[in-house]
DNA sequence: CTCCAGGGAGCCT
DNA sequence: AGGCTCCATGGA
């Protein structure tokens, strides 16, 4: 086992690992001890984080002055990347759009970064996202590993690797149904399988301008324009990418009506120039912000 | 019992 | 293009 640190110092703005991961923004970090994720707003900031990349585990957790992380590589530069450590948050917020709620979002979440998951595992995950809640996406992946990664040993224990295209392309629409995959099941399958013989799959997609980016993905099966912000933000680093789901509706009925424009690549457009730059992060922000339970702060007199 | 969850595909005009 | 309807599953 490799262990590092990397100073809270050397990452430009703040830090919240827990808010980063348990934001709703990943599926494909968990915690090893304990195994569960945490929607109730208690305190996990000292708690150890698990993935897997490439077949390597990489453990990390936050304390008072650094990220540890421990893991089957180097992680140090993995680690960075995947937890947007390189993004300059005080410069993100400050080139931002500011009103009392986003503020409130920001302040009660700061250091909350855009991950950047590896694009299959995120593309699965999102395609199992829909219409499903947040704790019953992790059991799918949790499943999806199981039975279709590559074991793993580490630190005494048997890991197992999200699983490669080719592995779910194999599958079965009823062996994914066995997994409670439910109608998605055939979206996975096929969408694995795309990917797996080189139909369509990320270098068809990254570099493009975003909202061809977009439109491209939803040539994946079980990927709309939703499912495709998801993945573009958090996977390619596309951070102007607004995911409109239903919580994101209804914020903009309620705080930003002038911005509804009845068709998904109309609002999302309006939504985005309101948003300003890098639209993606304050949406995160907003999102994690509401679905916790909090809302607009009363005007002050 | 009904309703809903970070939606999307298929089919209809 | 835009508007239905259906789609699994489990918890409230």
């Amino acid at each position: 086992m490799e262990r590092g640190a990397i100073p809270l110092d050397d990452v430009p703005g703040a830090v919240d690992v827990q808010a980063t991961l348990e934001s709703g923004q990943t599926y494909l970090w968990w915690r090893p001890d304990g195994d569960t994720y945490r929607t109730d707003g208690l305190s996990g900031g000292d708690a150890w984080y698990r993935t897997v990349i490439d077949d390597d585990v990489i453990d990390v957790r936050q304390t008072a002055t650094a990220i540890e992380w421990r893991g089957t590589t180097d992680a140090a530069p993995i680690v960075r990347d995947a937890l947007g450590l390189h993004d300059d948050l005080d410069a993100v917020r400050g080139a931002a759009r500011s009103d009392p709620l986003i503020t409130a979002a920001w302040d009660a979440y700061d250091g909350l970064r855009i991950v950047r998951d590896p694009f299959f595992g995120c593309l699965v995950s999102f395609i199992c996202s829909a219409q499903m809640r947040v704790e019953r996406i992790f059991e799918m992946q949790e499943r999806l590993r199981r039975e279709y990664g590559t074991p793993i040993t580490f630190d005494g224990q048997t890991v197992y690797s999200v699983p490669e295209p080719s592995a779910l392309a194999a599958a079965t629409e009823s062996d994914l149904r066995d997994l409670k995959l439910g109608y998605r099941a055939p979206y996975v399958q096929r969408t694995a399988a795309m990917v797996a013989s080189g139909e369509l799959t990320k270098r068809d997609i990254d570099g493009r301008a975003y909202e061809l980016a977009r439109e491209t993905m939803t040539d994946f099966v079980g990927v709309g324009n939703k499912v495709a912000d998801c993945v573009l933000l958090f996977s390619l680093g596309y951070l102007a990418a607004v995911p409109l789901d239903t919580w994101m509706q209804t914020a903009i009925e309620d705080h930003y009506p002038d911005c509804e424009r009845g068709r998904y690549e109309d609002t999302s457009r309006a939504f985005r120039e309101h948003l300003g730059p890098h639209a993606g992060y304050t949406q995160t922000y907003l999102f994690h912000y509401l679905r916790s339970g909090g809302s607009a702060p009363e005007p002050t007199e």
